[in-house]
DNA sequence: TCAAAAGTGTTGATATTACACCCATGC
DNA sequence: GCATGGGTGTAATATCAACACTTTTGA
């Protein structure tokens, strides 16, 4: 059955735009390439996708063998297929983004000794193929959906406070936010748990801890109700 | 050049969900298949995506060959690539979806002679593949696009009335609107221009003619203007 | 006691909703 | 003259934006 269709075939990949979140900035994972084209420069996570799996599971498997991280929200982006975007043959690639915090999820050594770093959205190196055009998709895509889907708790680890929230949107957007109304609209949204919990070792008033309850939001949703910032 | 990449690779193809809209309902454009796999039932045009052309030129070419259909809005919806989609083999298909003005428009029978033919969406055929879930899913982009961005022009003749106008929104959404509270929203955003000419050969008063005005969009939207309906 | 961030309400402006009647036209 | 859709305003309500001070804690 395999190759009914006789005709050349481009070639497929999955590469992936993964945002995390640390106290100072919006930052992007990249693998340091080793082989030519554009071998010591930074790229995506990514790589070909193979016959038996789904396109989502080929971004999930390739992000796990080079960062070591898993289990991520991924969703897909974009697929980019421009004849030339790879110089050495044409080269289709799914394009996903995934969300992760800093905090509770540390890359590993990539298993195949490449190297994986954070980069800050605004001090990107330059990056191989068409890899900025990628990313400039993806935060699009994050600075429009973050507005309308409860996606940015993915970057915050399980409890948060209101204003590391706060930052969060702040960083997103690029724009300030005023602190009463900021947590006038969040809470009343009733989404989020006030889990009665304090944070710990901070040289100020220690603030509330509180977790966002995605149950809650399901019912909400079926219920009509519509999330936004 | 070619074949840089030693591995088995999916076969490729576009598929695309063409939206029109008439007096009555919300259409959408299939194909009658005469090849099996499939053969006789309907699906969306699309096919084979050519070594040398872009995702997006491979959508618009089949579009063109399969009904005579150019010169569209058209978009990129999302990527399916679940092993199993196809029963001979792994192909993974790039969907697109288009608007077009069934005015302005008239399908041409496809050049290779295969039926094409316009179904309201709530009574579509059995369709091949997966290609009810495609048309679910743009559905679904249709309607949380709509009202946002200024595309539902895309399905009305350059020359409409409001009303007009009113209907789209109210069958693409499924809800009723307020028609005093429509106008004074629409009227408000200062992106229709009014063209001073009435409607002809209608059995009561004839209504205004409106049309979009895309660069004012354009100067607006710079400014941090969002469309909203 | 100082620095640093947490937490908290009110007011005026703006936007949204609900709602009903007369007008123009062709038949 | 009647059926059909075109066109119009207002009042009540809800939402949004702007804004400053007191509290708590650790260093």
């Amino acid at each position: 059955m395999a190759y009914s269709y006789k005709y050349p075939r481009p070639a497929l990949t999955t590469d992936c735009v993964v945002f995390g979140l640390d106290d100072t900035d919006l930052k992007i994972l990249l693998i340091q390439r080793d082989q030519p084209p554009f071998a010591g420069e930074w790229a995506l996570p990514g790589g070909f996708v193979q016959m038996e799996e789904s396109l989502e599971t080929a971004a999930r498997r390739e992000l796990e063998e080079e960062t070591g991280l898993n289990k991520l929200f991924l969703e897909q982006l974009y697929t980019f297929g421009e004849p030339g975007r790879d110089p050495r043959d044409r080269v289709v690639t799914v394009a996903y983004y995934a969300l992760v915090n800093l905090q509770e999820h540390a890359i590993q050594a990539a298993t195949d000794a490449r190297a994986a770093q954070w980069f800050p959205v605004a001090e990107l190196p330059a990056l191989a193929f068409d890899h900025d055009r990628i990313i400039h998709t993806a935060l699009k895509r994050l600075q429009g959906k973050v507005r309308y889907e409860p996606i940015g708790f993915e970057l915050l680890p399980t409890k948060f406070t209101l204003s590391q929230l706060q930052k969060l949107y702040e960083k997103i957007l690029a724009q300030p936010l005023d602190k009463r109304n900021f947590r006038k609209k969040i809470l009343s949204m009733n989404l989020l748990i006030d889990l009665g919990e304090l944070q710990q070792d901070v040289a100020h008033r220690a603030a509330r801890l509180y977790q966002f309850d995605p149950q809650k939001y399901q019912t909400l949703k079926q219920q009509g109700f519509n999330f936004e910032i």
